[in-house]
DNA sequence: TACACCTCTTGCATATTGCAAGTACATTTG
DNA sequence: CAAATGTACTTGCAATATGCAAGAGGTGTA
């Protein structure tokens, strides 16, 4: 386990999840709400097995995620978001937001980030709501 | 210089400041506006130089910040934020709400976040438009 | 029973981080 | 003006983390 730096919540928060593959998991979870070890491996990012294992573990230990029984098969484990892992949701759209701005970024995710702009707060507590219910 | 691991708006952030460090180093810059090298040493999390001077020459290259003269001392180089490490205003905002909710965090961050919630487009503004006129 | 699938684990090479010391130049002090 | 101090880094090396390839063990399927 890694040790506290500082009380700044900046800091914490890193502490957390402030690595190169956490915010990509959470990512994840949040577009298709249960994913399988498997469902991990596809995304574009190519995540390690070995690390990819390493940080849901991690992020279980922190309380971001939880895994429960795949109805369909007792091999497979499900992954989904708890309540403090869920409750990223706006820092996941701030970051979107942040990139549309200085990247080029898919435009499935402009869309997603034209319907954010009518009515962020709203967007975004209908997502979590959806989020909660899976 | 690392790679771009997809074209997903998170990963291409992560790619941009999703180290441990980078956003220790916004934080400051948000806090104190302009800093020397020193400075940053000075933060409670304790930075090595080496990765102090590694971090702030990429987040230049990533044009995060910028390097300015001292006004006092030609031995002293001042670090400021740029318009597009000023952007990343709310994400640091989001994350400290975030963090508010589950982590025990300094009361001038709680009292921070107070006047956040009174306002909170209100108060990113101002705070943006005040480190603009830096 | 054999075979494929799925979730990890392991071993090892490479990359990143952390620590301690050192360098180069600017300013201050005696 | 010489020496000490301050400031921004650089360097060397040990510790840690990451990435890649292979494999192990339990499940489901023919």
């Amino acid at each position: 386990m890694k040790s506290r730096r500082s009380d700044c919540p900046i800091s914490q928060s890193l502490d957390n999840w402030g690595d190169k593959w956490s915010l990509l998991i959470i990512r994840d979870l949040m577009t298709a709400k249960q994913c399988t070890y498997g469902d991990f491996l596809k995304a574009p990012e190519g995540i390690a097995t070995n690390i990819l294992a390493s940080r849901l573990l991690q992020m279980e230990e922190n309380g971001l995620i939880e895994k429960l029984d795949h109805p369909d098969s007792k091999a497979k484990v499900l992954y989904r978001l708890t309540g403090k892992g869920i409750d990223l949701v706006p820092v996941m759209i701030e970051i979107n937001l942040w990139a549309e701005k200085y990247f080029i970024i898919p435009a499935d995710r402009k869309a997603m980030l034209k319907e954010v702009k009518k009515d962020k707060e709203g967007f975004i507590k209908a997502g979590m709501k959806e989020l909660r219910r899976a």
